[in-house]
DNA sequence: TCGTGCGCACGTT
DNA sequence: AACGTGCGCACGA
């Protein structure tokens, strides 16, 4: 049960961020509820996650960074706004019609994706197909199904997606933006369908909700997560759709990965990558040693970007932030980078290598692909 | 230093 | 072409 007071503020703050064209993440929600409603940031992550679960809020991956939306206001996939509630001007409580109709799907959002911390990485989902999770919410919606399968086509921008919500597993959405268009995938443990509806089961639950929240909130902490859900990795890396993604990645090696696509263009993009996990790398040992910080977060898209700028890579080169992410979100699906929850860039572990991915991972290959394709 | 506003590039429809 | 999104930068407090 998300309290209503902390809705509305999440909400706000959500769309407020959104109209200011700022980035609604986890973050920058957390210091604009505390500035102005006196939250503490522990407390307002907790009752997003909340949100997330009751599917009033949308945490999606958008650009290679996680986004949070707001429900009532995704979808809308239809260019034409048919009017723009202007009412409900932030707070949820309008769930219920919009998302009615729509259900969300990706405003055009080019990205929804679902997200997910990391917890997934362990997980290994291999079950995929099943989802392990009883997918307490009983509506599904018959559309959504067939949806569903198709979301793997691709998220256009986005880059992974993963499960799980920050610490509670359970409740983020994957929208993709896949060519078909909506689908949102709520990993809430509906394993699948669930979407659509969600929107208006929001409202509902919204209030008494709980239904499928009653997951846990675990520890809120995020971090660790086990749990994940499986269910929406399922959606991703199973399906059976996917293009050729489901393959391993074997190649990552270095320059030789290039190979992934024949495609010269990628080729500097094969370059890029390892001047990627060099940048990542120099970040990181930057930060280790400047004073022990371990307070200094991992390095992000923003810092990389300005070290790749600043070691000139090829000639005529233009490094735009999307190529960056493009290649970023692959090293990543070959396991040479890693992302942090918060969405920061590290070198994987040392055990880990390069050799798994992780269901997530898988995803974002899939997508990367789709990217990648797209990008040149 | 922090919150805002917004131009602009990008991606999708 | 119309839109949604969000980065990056300028500004004001």
């Amino acid at each position: 049960m998300s309290e209503p007071k902390y809705r509305e503020w999440i909400l706000e703050t959500i769309d407020s961020l959104r109209s200011r064209k700022a980035r609604p993440d986890l973050e920058r929600i957390c210091r604009m509820v505390r500035r102005r409603h006196g939250s503490d940031p522990d407390k307002t992550r907790a009752e997003l996650e909340k949100l997330i679960q009751e599917q009033t809020v949308l945490k999606v991956s958008y650009k290679g960074s996680i986004s949070y939306r707001n429900a009532a206001k995704v979808q809308r996939k239809c260019r034409k706004r048919a009017e723009p509630t202007t009412d409900s001007s932030s707070s949820g409580e309008s769930l219920g019609e919009q998302s009615k109709h729509a259900s969300f799907n990706n405003n055009g959002d080019s990205a929804l994706s679902l997200t997910d911390q990391e917890e997934c990485e362990d997980k290994e989902p291999e079950e995929r197909g099943v989802s392990p999770c009883p997918d307490p919410l009983p509506q599904t919606s018959p559309s959504t199904l067939e949806k569903e399968d198709k979301i793997l086509p691709l998220p256009s921008g986005n880059s992974f997606v993963s499960c799980g919500a920050t610490g509670h597993s359970a409740g983020s959405v994957k929208a993709s933006a896949s060519k078909d268009k909506r689908l949102v995938d709520v990993a809430g443990g509906s394993g699948s369908s669930l979407q659509r509806d969600a929107a208006s089961s929001a409202n509902r639950r919204a209030e008494g909700d709980k239904a499928l929240g009653a997951g846990h909130e675990d520890s809120e902490d995020d971090e660790r997560e086990e749990k994940t859900c499986p269910s929406v990795s399922s959606a991703v890396s199973s399906s059976p759709k996917l293009p050729a993604a489901p393959k391993p990645k074997l190649k990552v090696g270095a320059k030789g990965s290039g190979a992934r696509c024949s495609d010269s263009p990628e080729e500097s993009s094969v370059d890029l990558g390892d001047r990627l996990v060099a940048a990542v790398r120099s970040l990181s040992e930057r930060h280790r040693g400047s004073a022990a910080t371990r307070g200094h977060a991992p390095p992000g898209l923003k810092e990389i970007l300005g070290y790749l700028s600043t070691q000139r890579g090829m000639p005529g080169e233009k490094l735009t932030r999307n190529r960056v992410k493009v290649v970023l979100e692959r090293e990543i699906e070959r396991g040479r980078l890693r992302r942090t929850r918060l969405g920061h860039i590290t070198l994987p572990a040392r055990g880990m290598g390069a050799a798994k991915p992780s269901a997530r991972l898988l995803k974002s290959a899939l997508q990367d692909g789709h990217l990648a394709k797209k990008v040149t």
